[in-house]
RNA sequence: UCCCAAAUAGCUCAGUUGGUUAGAGCAUCUGACUGUUAAUCAGAGGGUCACUGGUUCAAGUCCAGUUUUGGGAGCCA
C-alpha cells in the first residue's frame, strides 16, 4: 500500500474511488450500531476528513479503542460522500488504532472550549481547530517575513541571545549563568565575583538585536534580524511576554521617511500574504470572532476580521509627528471634558496607551505613524533632530494593539551619540563595539522592531498574546 | 507592580436574606436507533464548593490572608 495522503490533498482530490491512506487523530466520532463516522484531522487542513467505517467489518475489540483524540491509520477507499455535510469520504478497510486517548481522561473535546481552560491544556490545544489555525497563520507569516526580506535583498543576521550588555535599556533583564546559586563566588568588598562566572563576567539574556544588528548593517548594508528576545518585566497583560519573537531590521543609507515607508510596506505585504496564503484559515477566526461579539451591543462590534484586515491594506498609514498629535489630543473632547485619566497639557508628555487609542480607533480610524518624539522619552541612540528636542524615531499604532511597530534613525554622529549617552549616564564601558560603528565609516541609518506576537494579535484577531505562540512565558508561567 | 472582578462535577455554568441529602447542559459509561454532521433518545456514575484561618447553633454563601485566573493600568514590542 501506499504512502500516506495528506488529508488537505485528498478533501481537494478529483480522482475518486481510489485506494488510499490516511493517518491523523480523531476529533469527532460517532454513529449507531452499524456504521460509524470518525472526523479525521492531521493538522494539514482546518477541514476533517470523515472515514467511514462499516462496523461489521471490523473486530470489535479494535474499534472499541477509538474515541475522540486518538490517533489512526486507516486504508480505504476515496468515495463521494452518501452524506450531506463533505464533498469526499474514505469507507475504510483496514484501521489500526496507533495510539489510544483514554476519553474518561483526554481533556479536549468536540466542543468549544474556553481559552482559559486551553492555556492551562497548552500542550494539547494544537489539537483544536482554533489552535490549529492559529499556528498555520503563524508559520505563514515568519515564512512571508523572511520572504519579504529576501526578496530585498536583505540578509538575516543571527544576533546573539546571551549578552553580556547592560544597557540596552529596554527592559528588566533575565540574567544568565552557571554559578551555584547557594554558594556564590564574592569578591573582596562582597560582591558577587562574575570573574568566576561561565563568560567572566555578568550576562543576561537579550532584550533586542538591534545593537548588534547595526554592526552587520555597516557591511551588507540591508539586514533583518528575527529571533526570541526576553523581558522580565513584571507585566500581566494581553500584549506582553516575557519570551516573544522580534523582527529588527537594519538598513544603511536610509532616513526615517525611508523608514517608514519600508515599515509600512512591510506589514502591507504580510497582511496580504496571510489574505492570499491562509484564506480558510481566517474565516474561520473571523466566524468565531462574529460569534463572540454576538452578545455585544452593534455599535460596540468590530469590523469583520477579513474586512479590516483589507481595510488596512486600502488605506495609507496616517504619518504625523508627535507635537502635532499632541495639539489634536489637547483639543480633544476627551481631553477637555477630562475624560482622559491622564490630562494632556502639551509637549513632553508621554502618550499613554488612551491617547493612541484615541487617534488611532476615534480621530483617525487607521494605523497611524507617529515621529518626531521628545527626545527625553525615547532610547539614546535615535538621531537627534535639529530644534534640539526631538529625535528622529517612529512608532507605529494599530488599532486594537497600539505600538506594534517601534522604529528610528540612528545617531550616526560619534560626538553627538557620546554626549547623549553621557547625560543619560549609560554604563557604556562594555559598548565600546558599538561606539566603534560611528567610529569607523558611520553611515546615516534606519531601523525598526516589529513584535511579532503583536502582529499575530492583528492578524487572527486574537485578544491575548498568550494564544498566538505556541508555548508563552509570562510571570509565574513556564509549565509547557 | 497597582486597581477591579472571579475561583462550585472532566468542561461551561446556576446555587435566593447563611438553614435538610449542592443542581443543569455538555462530556464519560450502559442501552436504543441502518448514513451521522458538536447526531438524537433513555438511564447511570461523577463534588475536599481554590487553599488556610476566623465569625456563627449552622458557611458554597459572611470576614481576613494566600494562591491562581480574567479585565484594565504602568512598562513596552
Amino acid at each position: 500500500m501506499s504512502k500516506r495522503i495528506e488529508i488537505k490533498n485528498l478533501l481537494e482530490a478529483t480522482e475518486l474511488d481510489v485506494k488510499v491512506v490516511v493517518k491523523g487523530w480523531v476529533r469527532n466520532y460517532r454513529g449507531n450500531s452499524f456504521v460509524m463516522f470518525a472526523a479525521l484531522n492531521d493538522g494539514s487542513s482546518l477541514q476533517n476528513l470523515q472515514v467511514v467505517i462499516d462496523i461489521e467489518k471490523f473486530d470489535a475489540a479494535e474499534l472499541k479503542k477509538i474515541s475522540v483524540g486518538c490517533s489512526l491509520s486507516v486504508e480505504g477507499t476515496l468515495k463521494a460522500s452518501e452524506g450531506k455535510g463533505q464533498r469526499v469520504e474514505v469507507v475504510a478497510e483496514t484501521i489500526e488504532v496507533l495510539g489510544i486517548a483514554d476519553p474518561e481522561k483526554y481533556p479536549i473535546q468536540p466542543k468549544k472550549h474556553s481559552l482559559e481552560f486551553l492555556r492551562e491544556n497548552a500542550h494539547l490545544r494544537f489539537r483544536t481547530n482554533l489552535f490549529g489555525a492559529i499556528m498555520r497563520v503563524r508559520h505563514n507569516m515568519i515564512y512571508a517575513i523572511h520572504t519579504f526580506f529576501t526578496e530585498r535583498g536583505f540578509y538575516n543576521i543571527h544576533t546573539p541571545l546571551i549578552t553580556g550588555s547592560d544597557c540596552e535599556g529596554a527592559g528588566e533583564m533575565f540574567q544568565v549563568t552557571t554559578l551555584d546559586l547557594n554558594n556564590l563566588p564574592k569578591t573582596e568588598d562582597g560582591k558577587v565575583d562574575y570573574s568566576e562566572d561561565f563568560f567572566g563576567k555578568m550576562t543576561n539574556l537579550t532584550v533586542s538585536g538591534q545593537l548588534e544588528v547595526e554592526l552587520a548593517c555597516m557591511a551588507l548594508s540591508k539586514v533583518y534580524t528575527f529571533g526570541p528576545t526576553f523581558r522580565a518585566e513584571n507585566s500581566n497583560t494581553t500584549r506582553h511576554l516575557a519570551e516573544f519573537w522580534m523582527i529588527e531590521p537594519e538598513i544603511a543609507f536610509a532616513d526615517i521617511n525611508d523608514d517608514m515607508d519600508i515599515a509600512e510596506e512591510f506589514l502591507k505585504y504580510l497582511i496580504q500574504y496571510a489574505l492570499d496564503h491562509c484564506r480558510e484559515d481566517l474565516e474561520f477566526l473571523q466566524e468565531r470572532l462574529i460569534q463572540e461579539e454576538k452578545s455585544k451591543p452593534e455599535s460596540e462590534r468590530s469590523m469583520p476580521l477579513i474586512e479590516k484586515l483589507q481595510f488596512v491594506l486600502a488605506n495609507d498609514f496616517q504619518r504625523l509627528t508627535y507635537t502635532e498629535a499632541i495639539d489634536i489630543l489637547k483639543n480633544s473632547k476627551p481631553n477637555q471634558k477630562g475624560q482622559f485619566k491622564y490630562k494632556i497639557e502639551g509637549f513632553g508628555a508621554d502618550l499613554q496607551s488612551e491617547h493612541e487609542r484615541y487617534l488611532v480607533e476615534k480621530h483617525f480610524k487607521k494605523p497611524v505613524i507617529l515621529t518626531g518624539y521628545p527626545k527625553e522619552i525615547k532610547a539614546f541612540y535615535m538621531k537627534q533632530n535639529p530644534d534640539g528636542k526631538t529625535v528622529a524615531a517612529m512608532d507605529i499604532l494599530f488599532p486594537g494593539i497600539g505600538e506594534i511597530i517601534g522604529g528610528s534613525e540612528r545617531e550616526a554622529d560619534f560626538d553627538k551619540l557620546n554626549k547623549r549617552i553621557e547625560e543619560l549616564h549609560i554604563p557604556m564601558k562594555d559598548m565600546w563595539w558599538y561606539l566603534d560603528t560611528r567610529r569607523f565609516g558611520a553611515v546615516p541609518h534606519s531601523g525598526f522592531g516589529l513584535g511579532f506576537e503583536r502582529l499575530m494579535l492583528f492578524v487572527t484577531g486574537m485578544t491575548n498574546i498568550r494564544d498566538v505562540i505556541p508555548f508563552p512565558r509570562y510571570p509565574k508561567s513556564a509549565e509547557f
